[in-house]
DNA sequence: GTGCTTGCAAAGCCTTTGCAGGATC
DNA sequence: GATCCTGCAAAGGCTTTGCAAGCAC
């Protein structure tokens, strides 16, 4: 909790209850969750919390780089607390998200050879890879 | 053209005049359009099209895998013709998307690696590079 | 003629905004 | 105390839907 305290400050949010419940709640549930489903999982703690705050305080967190916003294909956005480059592997059958984090190497390796052909000077990358999970093969 | 009529009856879409509009427009302009962006380019060709029947048509043409739908970030969606496996690359300065298609053994080694250690069945994949494009860089 | 498609308007959904009251620092 | 944040309601933007008229086959 103390680092996350220290995060806001940081990137000059004000530490407000809302705030933290959300933050924290995204530091502990890795399921990217989409603004609803926080809302949902956060009312029982924090029951006069709107879904505009919500909102509002995931831009924040997103303009301060704390969280990056996601978008696989469905209507609406969800949100990862992770930074570290990484990407996603969807089931299109449970609609779970799971992280993946590339080696370096091969990384760099993609990014080498499409700034050569295209000429772009890559800032970031995006992947999503869909398929089904191992639980959901199984039945 | 002719492909066109061919690719509609073979999915049992019947071919009207909206649809080839819709379709022959995604055929010749590889600009990656939003539904949008189509209405108003073919308002001159076909003045009394309704942006809904470019939604319907738009989804007819997914449905049958003759398009495809891709969502870099922004609000809305935009429409691919191309159905080859490839990815795209988006300028952040002029929001231009430029198509990538990768040689199909890097794909597979990804690919490879992602199915071993996650335990995925993998189907597709959609791979976002963004950045800045050789004429904005140069600005 | 049957069934699908169009076009209009309305509705739906996700997200943002305006604003007054309230909290943070 | 100044500024930023919250929560409500309303609005905004993209997309879908209902339905009657029209078209493809």
């Amino acid at each position: 909790m103390k680092v996350l305290i220290e995060n806001l400050k940081t990137n000059n949010l004000k530490v407000t209850p809302q705030r933290l419940t959300i933050y924290n709640y995204l530091y502990h549930n890795h399921i990217h969750p989409s603004a609803e489903t926080i809302y949902n999982n956060i009312k029982e703690q924090n029951p006069t919390i709107s879904l505009a705050t919500v909102y509002k305080t995931l831009k924040s967190l997103k303009d301060s780089g704390l969280v990056q916003e996601i978008n696989v294909g469905e209507d609406s956005f969800r949100y990862d607390v992770q930074i570290t480059p990484h990407y996603h592997i969807i089931c299109n059958k449970c609609n779970k998200i799971v992280d993946y984090f590339p080696q370096t190497n091969l990384l760099e390796t993609i990014k080498d050879i499409i700034s050569n052909e295209t000429k772009f000077e890559l800032t970031s990358s995006q992947m999503y890879f869909y398929g089904t999970c191992e639980e959901c093969s199984k039945k």
